[in-house]
Order: C-alpha cells, then structure tokens, then sequence
DNA sequence: CGGCTTTATTTGTAAATGCAAATATATGCC
DNA sequence: GGCATATATTTGCATTTACAAATAAAGCCG
C-alpha cells in the first residue's frame, strides 16, 4: 500500500507546484516565466556559467534552456561567449538589463520564500534547508549509479 | 542579494527535480509517464475524484488533466463517470488494468522514497515530511488571498 | 417557471518540453 | 599528425502544457 498523504515525492511535488504557481503569477507582469527567472537567478549567483552547468543548476534540460537561452539573449537579458580555451562551449552572462530584471525580481522571491516559511523558527528553516540538500545528494548519488550501470 | 544556495524554492525545486527525473526513467518501461503515475496515485488513494480535486491532487492544471484522462481512458487504466448528482462532474475511476498497473508502480514509488530519505532517522523523516504540509498549507492560505482579491 | 450567475469540464491554440539526431570541437592513441 | 572516441551544444520533431474561450449543467431569485 501507499500512504499518499505522507509520501515524500507526493509532498514535495505539491508544495514545490504550489510555490511555483504562485511566484509564475507574480513575475508573470514583469514578462518573465519562471524558467527565465532560474536562469536569471543561476547567473547573478555564478555568472558566465556554461550552458551545461546551468541545465544542472536550474534543473532545466539542456535543449529545452538552449532555446530559452536564445530568447532571453533575443530580449537582451543574456548573451553568449565563447570560450577561448574550448570552443565547443558556451557561456552565458547578465547583461545589464538582465542584471536589471534580476534586481527588481528577487525582493518578489525573498517575499514567497516568507510566504513559504511562515510559522518557522530560524533553526526549523535551517533544519529544512539542510535537509534538501541531503535530499538532493541522496538522488545526484543515485544518478551517478544509474550512468554508470546503463540500462541493458 | 540572493543567496541561492540557501534559497527555499530553489532547494526544493531542485530535489523534487532529481526525484522526478529518477522515477520518471524507472517507470519508462512501464509505459507510465509521471503525470499519468500521479493520476493513478490519486485515485489508488481515493477512487472516484471528479477532475477539478484529481487537479488539485496532481497538481496538474486541469485542462492537461482532461487530455491526460483522455489517454489514460483510451489505454485503458481508468474510466469516467458521469455522477447523476451533478450532471457537470466528471469522476475518474481506476479500471483493473489501472489498479494492476498501479500495484506494480508502488514498489518502485516506495524504492525512490527510500533512496530519497537515505541517512534520515525515522524523526527527521516525520520533520521533513511535517514541514513540506506546514509549507504547502502557508502557500495555499496565500492562494486564497490572491483569488479573494482578484489582480484587477 | 425563466433568466442570470456560478461552477465544472472540455476544446482551441500557441508555446514549452524532452528525447534523439546532428553538429562542432577536443582529447587520446598509434 | 591523423583517426577514433568523447564531450558540449544545438536542432528536428512529436508530445505536453497552459491560458483562454467554449460548452454544459446547477443554483438562485424574481
């Protein structure tokens, strides 16, 4: 039997959805999508990041974020480099106007993120954040196997 | 500033992702996608929804819902019912070849909750597991609010 | 009862997504 | 150096998704 109402990919699945429903609708007025806002928040923490390792950061799948990575360098909010030391990379890097955009969103995300946590205490928030990320290593751990031993 | 790394929809988007994309290969050769899995989910844990609360549960919006259903009716895994209560509900309900389908995914559901929760003592589950409805809750409270008072 | 508003689901349509194939460059080995 | 293999990104294409509009049935109130 499964116990729905307390299966953790259930839980996390819903409150991850009902975050991103939420914070879609308030950027939505700055013409902003959601995925556009993870790459905006991927480069203004590590910019000029390369398009693999951003597919790793915003969990967006590479060729689904190269063809946002096109409309977002349309719209001038990125560009791409090319690396002198290997050319069959890309970097992507804020433009102005991206950084722009990415300073008028966060105050909305710091907002959803109170929204999300409120009732906590500093160390439950703490508590919660570390174990996320155990959470994400646990799995990242996984799909080291899973590469590893290929499928048949 | 943003610190992303600590920052709360980014944790948990990130983790629901690998969870998601782990469970989404596992299931391939079931010829069950995630979306279609969730549906099952639901109505293994309370057959007979109408489509808007199989929504709500999924949370998959509704009208991909609608088409979902339709697939899942044409393989055969659920059916739909027209309750004469309320001749504008839909109920969905799991067929025997859903049911079975269903029975043989739970194994692998309850694999990659274990996997998820590796190195976690059976409290710090119950915590986590605790936190993901307190959060889900404050954002639905929020949801409320934003519907009450309509964006113009 | 008959119209008016609300609720529930489906359908139209454009955009986003994901897998697989194509392309381009780099690296290793003889 | 030249060829085979590996890595990084983009493109082709079919499917999924989401918003808005359409449809259908209730519920309400005169």
């Amino acid at each position: 039997m499964l116990d729905l109402a307390n299966y953790l990919p259930y839980l996390l699945n819903r409150s991850g959805s009902r975050i991103a429903a939420s914070f879609t609708q308030a950027v939505r007025e700055h013409g902003i999508t959601l995925s556009a806002w993870r790459v905006l928040a991927a480069l203004n923490h590590a910019d000029g990041q390369r398009v693999g390792q951003l597919a790793e950061m915003t969990s967006i799948e590479v060729s689904t974020l190269s063809r946002l990575l096109d409309q977002m360098q349309a719209r001038g909010l990125i560009e791409r480099r090319r690396p002198d030391d290997d050319a069959r990379t890309v970097t992507a890097h804020l433009t102005p106007a991206g950084r722009e955009t990415t300073l008028a969103i966060i105050p909305i995300a710091h907002h959803y993120e109170k929204v999300a946590l409120e009732g906590f205490s500093a160390e439950e928030a703490a508590t919660l954040r570390l174990m996320l990320k155990r959470l994400y290593d646990n799995m990242g751990r996984l799909e080291e196997e899973e590469t590893a031993a290929p499928l048949r």
